[in-house]
RNA sequence: GCUCAGAUGGUGGAACUGGUAGACACGCAGGACUUAAAAUCCUGUUCCCGUUAAAGGAGUGCGGGUUCGAUUCCCGCUCUGAGUACCA
């Protein structure tokens, strides 16, 4: 029979599923390998074919890996919580958990046809109590947590409380919040139980805030830092504001220092590993202390501008200081002579949006508040100003502005003529500030003539002997808010008595998710979860925010390890066996998002003792985004103008021709090549505006029941143009339109002239025999308002799964973005059943023989086991397909039927196309099932031996022969084969080469 | 601005350590089979010049360099994509 991929790959999906075929072991002598996919989010609009890419990959690399003898753990669950269900909720009134199982089985269906070989008895979804029950867990963990900074690792908080309890709060060293109070061992005993826990609050590793939130108002919640884009939210596009506000926050900024090291240690894409240095931003330079001269007395609350700065060896080049305009002491520094000044610019800066400050980079803006600071160094007076290139996010909010070596500060000077002081004799500050720090110092007191190194070390002495600062990192990362003022996301395990969170007890865990009447806040503005009737804590008020997206994705590759264990969240020999991921792929936009976090909990996790490995993915490899390609037809456009017409009454126009004049005359559309004529061709644009009367003449008298009605009507040649329309790309073949499927599939086009390729015209009733029409092309995102999203379910029902699954790999490397093109799948589909062909006589019987494989044969087979090996190993995919292909052809070319052959064919071939290769194995008369579990063919290099190289001949470089010369030979030989033949002699032109090189079994090249 | 990735035929791409650039596939052109179409098979296909066949020449974004030899290494530039940004 033919090659009958539907019956194959039904037939096999369904024995998989029927006999788990790969359900993964925990108790095995083999070897482990962890390959894992970045769950997805079961949204509504389905699987495109740009999501399976890396499933595709992934799945290969994990059937590979079982053959060559692994216990291969390759799961796949759901990310269900999320915004889309929401939003949708409160569109419809639906529960998102309705419309998250709907989608879930949607995501099911398309998963299954593709053949992967995941195993389902262990998928996970995040918004399953007993799921989410652990992910509570963990919070609940993080809460007893604090970080204790000398063991550089988390520690129980009853640590923390025992050493309060002896020694008060000397000596401890925590990653906490900045105003800690300062007890003795007796004053801590005397707190009232309130008071210890609001001091301890300041310690947990997850723990209450009042902090700046990105709020939403349009979807009435909190974003963290990386759901925002510019201004607006990464879902939906809606504006997003600062707000001030209480939330649960994770003290991730503690594992800055451990989250920077570990990217040494793993094997990420450098760009991705690059990212999270970025966005983790550690700085090292030193906090410096600038006294405030402060003869009035308004300044009371502080004594002190705290600096951060990089360059502190440049401190003695400081001649002003500017502070952010939101720094809390603005208000007191500001002398009644500049407070006019001040407020106006304060006032300026509040209107300027996020973006226009952005954007305005250039503009040079401040206003001096009217009091100074003293150089901590040499008590010079120094002006203090406000400037909104300063933010007061990062750092203390404050910046020592040295002009001479820093390009802003030099702008800053130079338009509000502050000073500009050199402090390096190698310094040309003539028009520019001048960074560099090699030369010798000047101007700079105890430092002259010092060298960078020594100054910076002597600098920051000196300051810690004043007690004026002192060497210091600082991160940009901040801590991540841990709530969503949201519905359909993980209760907090937390309740409130007095003001203060109190976790729930482990036993009452999951905090279930309650139901609610509508998924809006409340009239008092309150979450909703403050709509749950009857929803409350016997001691107090529930949390009313939810955990935000990354929450359940941030440890959920444990929770495959032992799916299904209701006492842990994973079992300790479960994680003991499964240890870490070997190898995940996903995409890059989750680098500072997910990835980041995930490796935040898990090296919390490792600190307390639940986990063994400090990182979680050992390697990790993204996939490239698919775009979407577009097709489009191009329309003329066009309007028809009449006279004007008087209806003798009141002198209004009267005119409802042009409602029918659509009807009158159909779409003209024009081929590719016609709409670049009409570009670039004066003439031709003539043309078809003449084409276009004549068309719009002739259908009036055709078509009109009353062609008087037109008397002078005309079409304007001004405003006629050539409009490019998206069409589905689904009636387009190798940008061909298919113009019966659009005549059919668009009212708009029924009756359309198309102008093709050719010049001939194709109309309705006289469709045109030869011509085509082609179809314009462009790259966008893959959306369904392009027209140019592709389903795989339409491609699996036309080609197979098997067929789809090695034209994902052949379209290019794995890491690559590219747009989606359906046009060489035919190519894939075509090398399929050219396989299938091998094991089959003319008439489709399946035969092979028992022949002992010829010496070719074997080379053909073993050049394609050694490819495979390579190839899968460097995440080579395409490579591999190709190989395949020529494996293919040259056995067929030596008509090779052979049992042996064939069978190690089949083996090394199932992990791409695994539904054709099971076929065929049981064909081959082995077991149903077996091929999932066989033995990848031992590779023999003796096949790969040759006797013989067709040597390139070149001269100068350049190739002009080849000749073949046995390997035996040894360069000299070599030399003299080929300068004795006749071909060479004649290039060489009785000339004597100046040089042969030669290279044995690569190229002979000789020097003319 | 900064950081990173990339640029190869009509198209997707291959060339792994410097050694025959364009594998494999699509598309296109021609042919075979067929009453015809589909399917299948065969041949050709980087460009220029040219021919009966040849023989030349150019060529991996641009300009230079190292080398017997560069898509590959080095320097400078252009363009495209991604990330990031008054980060002190």
């Amino acid at each position: 029979m033919d090659y009958q991929f539907k019956d194959i790959e039904q037939k096999w999906q369904q024995f998989w599923a029927d006999n788990q075929t790969f359900k993964a072991e925990d108790k095995t002598t083999k070897p482990k390998y962890y390959v894992l996919d970045m769950f997805p989010y079961p949204s509504g609009a389905g699987l495109h074919v740009g999501h399976p890419l890396g499933y595709i990959a992934s799945d290969i690399f994990a059937r590979y890996k079982r053959l060559k003898g692994f216990n291969v753990l390759h799961p796949m669950g759901y990310d269900s919580f999320g915004l889309p269900a929401e939003q949708y909720a409160i569109q419809t009134g639906q529960h998102p958990a309705v419309t998250t199982e709907a989608n879930i089985a949607t995501y099911r269906r398309q998963l299954d046809q593709i053949g992967f070989s995941f195993d389902w008895s262990r998928e996970v979804r995040t918004s399953s109590p007993d799921y989410y029950k652990w992910t509570q867990w963990i919070f609940m963990q993080l809460f007893n947590n604090w970080y204790n900074k000398d063991a550089d690792k988390a520690q129980s908080i009853t640590k923390l409380i025992e050493h309060f309890e002896s020694n008060g709060s000397a000596g401890v060293n925590a990653v906490c919040d900045e105003e800690v109070s300062t007890f003795t061992a007796n004053e801590w005993k005397a707190k009232s139980a309130n008071e210890q826990q609001k001091e301890l609050l300041k310690y947990r590793l997850t723990y209450l805030r009042e902090s700046t939130v990105n709020w939403c108002p349009a979807l009435g919640t909190v974003l963290a830092n990386d759901e925002v884009k510019d201004g607006f939210s990464e879902r939906g596009g809606y504006p997003v504001e600062q707000k001030k506000m209480m939330q649960w926050s994770m003290r991730i900024t503690a594992y800055a220092e451990r989250l920077l090291k570990g990217l040494d240690k793993i094997d990420w894409p450098e760009p991705l590993k690059e990212m999270q240095r970025n966005w983790i931003g550690k700085s090292t330079g030193a906090s410096v202390k600038f006294p405030i001269e402060s003869q009035e007395s308004r300044i009371k609350s502080q004594e002190y501008i705290e600096v951060f700065t990089t360059r502190v060896d440049t401190i003695f080049g400081v001649t002003f200081l500017v502070i952010a305009p939101e720094h809390e002491l603005v208000a007191e520094l500001t002398t009644s002579e500049q407070k006019a000044a001040i407020d106006a610019y304060i006032v300026q800066t509040k209107k300027k949006s996020e973006l226009d400050r952005m954007a305005d980079a250039k503009t040079v803006s401040g206003a001096f508040t009217g009091s100074y600071v003293l150089n901590p160094l040499n008590g010079e007076k120094v002006q203090i100003w406000i400037a909104d290139y300063v933010l007061a996010g990062y750092g203390t909010g404050a910046v020592m502005a040295v002009p001479s070596g820093d390009q802003r500060d030099y702008l800053f000077a130079k338009h509000f003529n502050l000073p500009i002081v050199a402090i390096l004799d190698t310094q040309n500050i003539e028009t520019e500030a001048d960074p560099t720090k090699e030369g010798k110092y000047i101007n700079s007191d105890f430092a002259n003539g010092l060298g960078y190194k020594e100054a910076t070390a002597a600098i920051i002495a000196k300051l810690e002997s004043l007690g004026l600062g002192k060497a210091k990192v600082n991160f940009r990362m901040r801590d991540a808010i841990f709530g969503r003022q949201r519905y359909w996301g993980e209760p907090v395990p937390v309740y409130f008595k007095e003001g203060l969170p109190h976790l729930i007890s482990e036993s009452d865990l999951p905090l279930l998710l309650p139901e609610v009447d509508k998924y809006l806040p409340t009239e008092s503005g309150e979450p909703p979860l403050g709509r749950a009737e009857g929803w409350k804590h016997p001691e107090g008020e529930y949390e009313l925010s939810t955990m935000p997206g990354w929450a359940g994705s941030s440890f959920y590759w444990y929770r495959y390890m032992d799916a299904h264990n209701n006492k842990e969240f994973a079992s300790k020999e479960a994680i003991a066996y499964w240890k870490d991921v070997d190898l995940y792929i996903g995409g890059s936009e989750h680098a500072t998002g997910h990835l980041l976090y995930s490796r935040f909990w898990n090296k919390f996790l490792k600190d307390i003792d639940l986990v063994i490995e400090e990182e979680p993915f050992k390697k990790l490899i993204n996939q490239g985004m698919i775009q979407g390609r577009s097709n489009f037809i191009y329309k003329i456009g066009y309007s028809v103008s009449y006279p004007p017409v008087y209806d003798g009454e009141d002198d209004t126009i009267f005119d409802k021709r042009s409602n029918e004049s659509d009807k009158i005359l159909p779409q003209i559309l024009i081929s590719k090549k016609w709409y670049n004529e009409y570009l670039s061709n004066k003439n031709y644009r003539k043309f078809l505006y003449d084409f276009l009367r004549d068309e719009f003449l002739k259908n009036i008298q055709q078509n009109s029941t009353d062609a008087s009605m037109y008397n002078g009507a005309f079409i304007d040649e001004d405003i006629f143009k050539v409009i490019p329309t998206h069409v589905d790309v689904n009636i387009v073949e190798n940008d061909i339109l298919n113009i019966k499927k659009l005549r059919g599939s668009r009212k708009d086009c029924q009756n359309a002239i198309f102008i093709l390729e050719d010049g001939s015209m194709s109309y309705p009733t006289n469709p045109g025999k030869d011509g085509t029409y082609i179809c314009g092309v462009e790259i966008e995102k893959m959306s369904k308002s392009k027209f140019n999203v592709v389903n795989p379910d339409d491609l699996i029902a036309r080609y197979g799964a098997d067929t789809l699954r090695m034209y994902e790999m052949f379209l290019g490397p794995l890491e690559q973005s590219k747009p989606w093109n359906t046009n060489g799948i035919e190519g894939v589909f075509k090398f399929l059943r050219k396989f299938w062909r091998m094991f089959h006589n003319e008439a489709w019987e399946f035969t092979v023989s028992g022949a002992e494989p010829t010496k070719a044969e074997l080379k053909s087979l073993h050049k394609i086991i050694r490819k495979v090996e390579e190839d899968v190993e460097r995440f080579s995919f395409n490579t591999s397909v190709s190989s395949f292909m020529i494996a293919i052809n040259e056995l067929t070319d030596l008509k090779c039927n052979n049992r042996k052959v064939l069978q190690d064919l089949v083996i090394v071939l199932s992990s791409y196309a695994p539904h054709i290769c099971e076929e065929l194995w049981v064909m081959l008369g082995n077991e149903a099932g077996t091929l999932s579990y066989a033995t990848y063919p031992k590779f023999n290099p003796a096949y790969l031996v040759e006797d013989e190289f067709v040597y390139p001949i070149s001269i100068n470089g350049k190739t002009k022969m080849n000749l073949n010369i046995s390997l035996s030979l040894e360069p000299k030989e070599i030399e003299e084969f080929v300068l004795a033949n006749a071909d060479v002699q004649r290039y060489l032109d009785g000339k004597q080469p100046k040089k042969v090189i030669v290279v044995k079994g690569r190229i002979v090249n000789m020097v003319v």
